[in-house]
DNA sequence: GATGGCCTAAACAATG
DNA sequence: ACATTGTTTAGGCCAT
């Protein structure tokens, strides 16, 4: 691996309105890597006020998102891969230096905890942040940026990243940290955020929320990020897709081309796919039982065809599925996945976690509040500092805020229960492109069941929620007619909508029972794991605090 | 090796 | 006539 030497550079400066980036010689200080503007977004956040600034680093798969409030403080930055986007987008070029590090939407604190301030670039209370010295260097040309540093946070806890917080970022973070609100705000970021390293399917998106098709995987100029590209398929099996796009509408109810249409807006990578993908969205809707066409209201004129709903009987079951997907649904010619047993595969992976369910309707939405539509996109964020695993993440630009909070939570959940290891390159490496349309695998699982639940956003609306445990008995077991394998029943040799339409039993009952016991469940869980981030980000911040404290002392005498 | 899940392709009919 | 939608069948790959 090429080094780049020295250290890599974060120059940051708050401004009077957004962040911008601001060295006017990085290279002469301690730039390792120079990123170049992107575009800026200004007005575009849910709470208004935003401004997402987003950095390219030329030569690599890779820009940064900055994310701040109207007063220049930082909400949320992160890395990603953007391919062909960085490429189409890039504008201007700006010496920004950033060094790695896909923070997933974390705020000052990931930030500060991720990078260490470059003494000969401060700005002012809050300039370069740099990493330490005697940390590896990225090599641009040697793939995932993230995975090429990965290994460098390993061991990287309180006693590196106090180095790291000037005092505006800590005046910021006890407004900004003192609750999770960062997460409403970080969120946003997540739009465009993907993971290069790790991100093998992420349909990344620009800001516009995947209006614009990402370029196909060949546009990528970048051959050593094997793993990355905008143009991956999604984690979701079309039943997924063909569920999440349903419950996206406001009617639950769809018809087939609005279902395309969702589905392409959400996943840019079929609007370069080949058309089949249609041709597989309708046979699932036809096959499925968990579909249901509805006749349609004669005083709707939606064209041809019907509308398509979710089968309350089934409905269930699609959540489990979606709770179950393991990013691999299908995954052929992808490598198995390392075997190493000092990789915890779990420790990739968000509980099945998202604002729109009722888990979180049921503790007064103490996280988050929940965006209007929550999609996701099977990207990855890697997160270093406070969550320092690089971890895949499913994005998307609508499900911003329950993918940061899952993410968030996820991280420093796995974080906490297992010691941080790093995949190897190479299984990232042997991944290939896959045209497959719903082939992708998590980077890091060694086995579906192993890399489970890390959900993605799921529209809000779905009115049931994942469970942060996976039961122990098969699925199907539990509910008996998932597949039609295992409908035992002569029923089975019925075409599946005439089987449905014979009223197969389920109780509702039984599954809001099942389903109240899983919200307990989850909720015991997710309260759990706030209390721990807010105590992790409590005792960060005063740690930080603290040193500052000692610096000015010293500087004093 | 059997089974199940999922994907893909194709053919065909129905519909607007 | 055409495009779209819906159904069905078949075959393949992968994981269990």
């Amino acid at each position: 691996m090429q080094g780049l030497g020295g250290s890599a550079v974060l120059s940051l400066t708050s401004e009077s309105r957004g962040l911008r980036t601001s060295l006017e010689n990085p290279e002469a200080e301690c730039s390792q890597v120079t990123f170049t503007k992107l575009r800026s977004d200004k007005g575009v956040r849910e709470r208004g006020n935003g401004v997402n600034e987003c950095w390219g680093l030329p030569g690599l798969s890779l820009w940064a998102s900055v994310l701040s409030n109207s007063n220049g403080k930082v909400l949320a930055w992160n890395l990603q891969d953007c391919d062909g986007e960085r490429d189409r987008l890039l504008d201007e070029k700006h010496a920004v230096d950033l060094i790695e590090s896909p923070l997933q939407a974390g705020g000052l604190d990931d930030l500060a905890s991720s990078f260490s301030l470059c003494e000969s670039c401060q700005l002012g209370r809050m300039g370069p942040v740099v990493m330490p010295p005697g940390k590896k260097v990225v090599d641009p040309s040697s793939g995932s940026l993230a995975r090429a540093l990965t290994p460098l946070y390993q061991d990287t806890e309180a006693d590196d990243l106090s180095l790291s917080l000037s005092a505006s970022l800590s005046r910021a973070q006890d407004e900004e940290l003192t609750s999770l609100s960062w997460l409403h705000e970080s969120t946003d970021l997540l739009t465009r955020m993907g993971h290069s390293g790790l991100r093998s399917v992420s349909p990344v998106q620009d800001g516009s929320a995947g209006n614009e098709p990402s370029p196909s995987p060949s546009s990528s100029p970048e051959p050593s990020f094997p793993c990355t590209g905008p143009s991956r398929k999604p984690p979701y099996s079309f039943s997924c897709l063909i569920f999440m796009a349903i419950e996206d509408a406001p009617s639950k109810r769809l018809p087939v081309k609005d279902i395309y249409g969702w589905i392409l807006e959400h996943f840019p990578y079929f609007a370069s796919a080949p058309t089949g993908w249609k041709n597989s969205v309708r046979h699932n809707l036809s096959l499925n039982k968990c579909f249901k066409k509805v006749d349609k209201d004669r005083s709707q004129s939606i064209g041809k065809g019907s509308l398509w709903s979710i089968d309350p009987d089934y409905r269930h079951n699609l959540i489990q599925a979606l709770k179950k997907t393991p990013y691999q649904p299908y995954s052929p010619r992808l490598p198995k996945p390392s075997t190493s047993p000092s990789v915890s595969p779990q420790q990739y992976h968000s509980p099945p976690l998202w604002p729109g369910s009722a888990l979180f309707g049921k503790n007064g939405g103490v996280l988050l509040q929940v965006p209007q539509r929550v999609i996701q996109h099977g990207s990855h964020v890697a997160a270093q500092g406070l969550f320092p695993v690089i971890r895949p993440l499913p994005l998307s630009p609508v499900s911003k805020r329950t993918t940061a909070v899952r993410s968030a939570l996820g991280d420093f959940l796995s974080r906490a229960k297992h010691s941080v290891l790093i995949e190897s390159p190479s299984n990232c490496d042997e991944q290939q492109e896959d045209h497959t349309y719903s082939s992708w695998q998590c980077p890091l699982s060694s086995s579906p069941s192993t890399c489970p639940t890390q959900d993605s956003s799921i529209p809000r609306t779905l009115s049931t929620e994942l469970k942060l445990e996976q039961k122990d008995f098969p699925l199907d077991r539990r509910l008996g007619m998932w597949t039609k394998g295992h409908l035992q029943t002569p029923r089975d040799t019925l075409p599946l909508k005439k089987r449905r339409a014979e009223n197969i039993l389920v109780k509702e009952e039984e599954d809001e029972e099942e389903e109240d016991e899983e919200m307990k469940e989850a909720a015991g869980s997710l309260l759990h794991l706030a209390g721990v981030v807010r105590s992790s980000l409590s005792k960060k911040i005063i740690k930080v605090q603290k040193e500052l404290k000692e610096e000015d002392g010293e500087l004093e005498q």
